[in-house]
DNA sequence: GCTCTTATTGATCGAGTGATCAACAACCTG
DNA sequence: CAGGTTGTTGATCACTCGATCAATAAGAGC
């Protein structure tokens, strides 16, 4: 009927194009990047595969750009909530609060993808590195920001960085793989921050509820 | 020549399944899960890729059973060195020596691929579960040695289990993923250990080398 | 040596994948 | 309203995957 018969408009190459990166987001999002085919997104766009062949020089590169797009976003937006904490320590509690928060899990699913395919994916591969250090980045300035403040002590932020993202990862890992299992407390990742930071036991705490 | 007129000999279902199972392991530590197919067993194993189905039920069940067997036999490679330890305290230290060594990185892509692949592939799903609890039962039966024997101290070593795997899951996944990159030592997990143990700072540093 | 069990094969199907290209048609420009 | 630019399509290719089945032949038992 009406769906049928609704021929799709012509629409600027940007639009197409943005429209074609949402498509391909929501879908690795809801079935993982390995899903991020170009059937699957034409379907998603309602239009023909080879348009979306087309707007792409090859799929590896849509596959590669979601993740990026989708791991980008997510530091902005925890970055976005941070700027919000008058406080360093405030701040680093909030960012493990969110980090090992429950909602996570589909971000998290996307990290296990790429992590995978990136071995044959070499685009992939790259932006897979490029987001690991932009999140290195962005704790380490987080960190630094403490130190400046007098918040925190450490000789070494950006391996400490580097050791806080795997202990992360590797705990919402588990968390995602053992879905529906035991919630389990994880307190170890604020003690670590605590003692290598030279803070106060407790200190991170989730002060997050509440004003 | 040789190689090509030598047809195969037929060969009993146990001795054949075993050759299968064997080839499935090595395909899979050297080019991943993904690539455990019935043609490249087949071809491996230098038969008909007839044979390698006809001998699986399916190959979603060989790729889980590949991917058991394969961490099954870490498991048992880990605790015969572990057992040669004198002290719970040599022995955590060995073992967590042993978890972030380099030599391990193939092991870890093949968690990455587990991972990643549970998601299609529901046998799969089932036996990363399973490992993932073989492997937590065995640091817990570690860690509760350790406090039987007075050397360790710990009100929940169920949870601390998870969470210590959980942690060396994600460096060791960090530590792949990033390969060749600057090799950061993490002495993170040590002091973890130490602290939640009770254990004075340091006792966990390897020792591994010499008598 | 013959027979019979069964391990093994070749051929093939159906469903996926990415990618290409001539043809079409929607829209802008004149 | 005509003409040209270009976004869009349908058809199709080459390749991969898992799985099936009749036909073959190797080897054990007699």
């Amino acid at each position: 009927m009406s769906t049928l018969s609704a021929r799709n408009r012509r629409k600027s190459p940007a639009e197409r194009a943005a429209e074609i990166a949402l498509a391909a987001r929501q879908i690795a999002l809801t079935e993982g990047l390995a899903a991020v085919t170009v059937r699957a997104v034409a379907a998603r766009v309602g239009v023909a595969p080879a348009l979306v062949a087309h707007y792409q020089p090859s799929m590896t590169v849509l596959v590669a750009a979601t993740f990026g797009a989708i791991v980008a976003a997510e530091i902005d937006e925890v970055a976005a909530e941070l700027a919000a904490c008058p406080t360093s320590v405030q701040a680093l509690g909030a960012l493990i609060d969110t980090l090992l928060g429950p909602e996570r899990s589909a971000v998290t699913v996307i990290w296990l993808d790429a992590w995978s395919l990136g071995r044959s994916n070499s685009a992939l591969a790259t932006e897979v590195g490029r987001q690991m250090d932009a999140w290195q980045s962005f704790l380490v300035a987080q960190l630094q920001a403490g130190v400046i403040r007098g918040e925190f002590v450490t000789d070494d932020a950006p391996a400490l960085a580097w050791q806080l993202l795997g202990i992360i990862d590797g705990l919402n890992a588990h968390a995602t793989v053992r879905y529906g299992d035991a919630r389990t407390e994880r307190p170890l990742v604020r003690t670590i921050a605590e003692h290598e930071l030279a803070l106060p036991a407790g200190a991170l705490r989730s002060t997050a509820a509440g004003s």
